[in-house]
DNA sequence: ACCGACATGTTAGCGATGCTTACTTACGGG
DNA sequence: CCCGTAAGTAAGCATCGCTAACATGTCGGT
């Protein structure tokens, strides 16, 4: 199971076979059935570790003492990083559907109800236009998320980021769509 | 071939075998060979055709007659309507490293060209805060990307969206983008 | 009309894969 | 002590990507 993680993380996804996990862990080729009837469920449970760890930096991230528009910024700034230092987990965790479905739905509702908590107390003080707050804090997902893919999908603008300039680039575009980039 | 695009687009790149294509066309297991003498090559076959086929619908949503942030938007729209209504050849498209990097890179290089001298023009009048316009137009890219992957990644909160759907989504965020959300 | 080049297809087979079955262990609690 | 369970093993199945050797049809040139 940890050699199956180390693998995933280092070569991806596509490159792990059962057999040579078997070879690494210098065990018989049936082996690892024992511990996973099925491939889909070994990955599923890679998926599900890279899941907690990137919660986990997520949750150091959401430091309650801050205020909420300076969580949600670490929280963006820390989801791009784990995309920047672990694409391989990264992309297999979107494409577990359980795991992404899980992760994206319930344990995100609570960092979603945060930010749409947020956009109202902005409303309300004036500072944010009267717009959906289910549409902005999507909008702000949808940026965070694509700033991800872009670097696992080796977007020619943002490949081979340092996690350093991975969180600057987070950062300042973060600040650009609170800012607005005010076309007309 | 034909049937091999067919067959991504429906089933999804996973799905497809060298042998069930053969199958499906009707011809010897051995026959696809004649034509790809890769799998790899086959996918990035298919993967041009959709990208050829994404880039003329963005082609089409970039009517000269428009002024450039309407063309912009129409294009925004168009890449996420794509993504909702071919989500598997959309993730084909972005997995196959020659393909996106020629389509992110060369391809693109015109319409993020065409979006940053908006971009110059709109801060000259005023318009547009001072900030970084290739970071600008990184963003707005990322929320576009950002859109249409969790579109195809399933994220609970965007699955299953029409076509029309989908239009009004990357139009409200692209509109909202360009407002700012306005967080101080 | 013939012939050779070429594109296209065929069968058979290699090694690797995911997975199953039937069989050994090794160990820990009753 | 012994027996059930967890863990591993060996052997084999179907499928996969891919290769090699051989067949066939359709050309254009002579």
């Amino acid at each position: 199971m940890e050699t199956a993680f180390r693998l995933v993380d280092s070569e991806g996804v596509e490159a792990l076979s059962m057999r040579a996990l078997a070879r690494e862990a210098g065990v018989s080729s049936a082996a690892p059935f024992r511990h996973f009837a099925d491939k889909q469920l070994l990955l599923q449970a890679v998926a599900e570790k890279a899941s907690t760890e990137l919660q986990r930096k997520l949750d150091d991230a959401s430091d309650d003492r801050q205020d909420a528009l300076t969580q949600f910024r670490a929280m963006t700034v820390a989801y791009v990083r784990f995309a920047a230092e672990h694409p391989k987990l990264f992309q297999l965790l979107q494409q577990t559907p359980s795991v992404s479905g899980a992760f994206l739905g319930e344990l995100n509702d609570e960092r979603r109800l945060k930010l749409i908590a947020l956009i109202y107390e902005g409303q309300n003080a004036g500072l944010i236009p009267d717009a959906d707050p289910e549409l902005i804090a999507l909008s702000s997902e949808a940026l965070t998320h694509g700033l991800a893919r872009m670097i696992v999908d080796r977007h020619p603008r943002v490949r081979d980021l340092s996690s350093e300039d991975a969180r600057k680039l987070a950062l300042a575009a973060t600040q650009l769509l609170q800012s607005g980039i005010g076309l007309s």
